[in-house]
DNA sequence: GTCTATAACCCGATAGAC
DNA sequence: GTCTATCGGGTTATAGAC
């Protein structure tokens, strides 16, 4: 059955989600995504050639998802302060609905890497150029502070991964912030980096 | 002999470094460290008796040397503009010096903890009470901008993070900071969101 | 499509000689 | 102090039945 088909290999993309953020690519084990869907290990293999390929199908998924929400931010905004803030949201609901995101980016930057052929690599460059081109514009027409565009992504997603997973490794009780508060955190943050003088 | 037991036990911390910052916990070989030693690895038995109290005891050298730094600033600063940006200093140094700190808190960060008995959080909690007790102490003054003091030190770790291993993931070419390039970037970032008003 | 069974590998820990 | 040898647990990939 057609239908049946798609939502398992669904499922499996869901489950490989949580295993593979909670514990990377080297520490997720197939058997418990195998698990969290029902079936056993083996039977992935119909969907999923192998553990890397899985892999690479769920990064697809999760940042061409982020992909697709920033475009229609550009699809409705004109000025780059628009845009930014438009970015900014897309990229809060983002990790709110798929936190995921967030932590195989973090498990990822902290691996050793070449920068060939890198899967990971090769889904964000296109998002990265993306924000860098709203941002080179805006300081073009002198709206924005010169800041590197790339160092100004890093500060803004090494700060979503802090406030949200940092928090975990030196919490004294429940500190981690909640959507809602990393939205308001990131916005103030971003203002006064990229706007305040 | 006494001295050449020494030597090997540092031998095999500074190789644990860099093992366990390019791997992390679960992906480190024992194998690698003690190859890295130039010894075998049921020799390492003597001096750490198993993976887990090699680790904690990195962990103590790495976390230990950075409280070192921050209690020599607090020993000859005295407002807290001053300490901070020491702090800055110091952290900067550290993280030039011993690149498998910023390393390690990112595979840590990604990691799914529970709270309690956590050896890195152990580690890292007085530094943290340090830094913000300098923060609040500032606040107080009416010298700092509101802004938890937590949240800061996420947003300064996290933009350290990024700014050294993160721009790896994305990079082009040679992107990644070098050590007084991230220190200048830290100091600007600190002046907007802690000084400036 | 999903299963059972197994092959093949990797790694940490341990025993005990030198 | 350092070695060789081995045990044992855990994980992926594969073969082939249903």
């Amino acid at each position: 059955m057609r239908t049946r088909g798609k939502e398992t290999r669904q499922a499996i993309l869901r489950a490989a989600e949580h295993v593979f953020a909670e514990r990377g690519y080297a520490g997720a084990r197939m058997d418990d995504v195998a698990a969290d869907v029902g079936i056993k290990r083996a039977s992935m293999v119909y969907y999923f050639r192998d553990k890397l390929s899985l892999y690479v199908a769920l990064l697809e998924d999760l940042y061409g998802e982020l992909g697709q929400r920033y475009q229609r931010v550009l699809d409705r905004t004109a000025s780059p302060v628009d845009t930014i803030f438009g970015f900014l949201d897309a990229w809060a609901s983002h990790v709110a609905e798929r936190p995921g995101s967030v932590r195989i980016l973090m498990w990822e930057s902290a691996r050793i890497r070449r920068a060939s052929a890198d899967p990971l690599a090769e889904r964000l460059r296109p998002l990265q150029a993306t924000v860098g081109d709203v941002i080179a514009a805006g300081q073009q027409q002198g709206i924005f502070r010169p800041i590197d565009p790339m160092r100004f992504i890093m500060i803004v997603t090494g700060a979503t991964a802090f406030l949200t997973l940092g928090m975990n490794v030196l919490r004294v009780e429940g500190e981690a912030l909640s959507p809602a508060e990393l939205r308001v955190e990131l916005r103030s943050l971003i203002q006064r980096i990229l706007i305040d003088r």
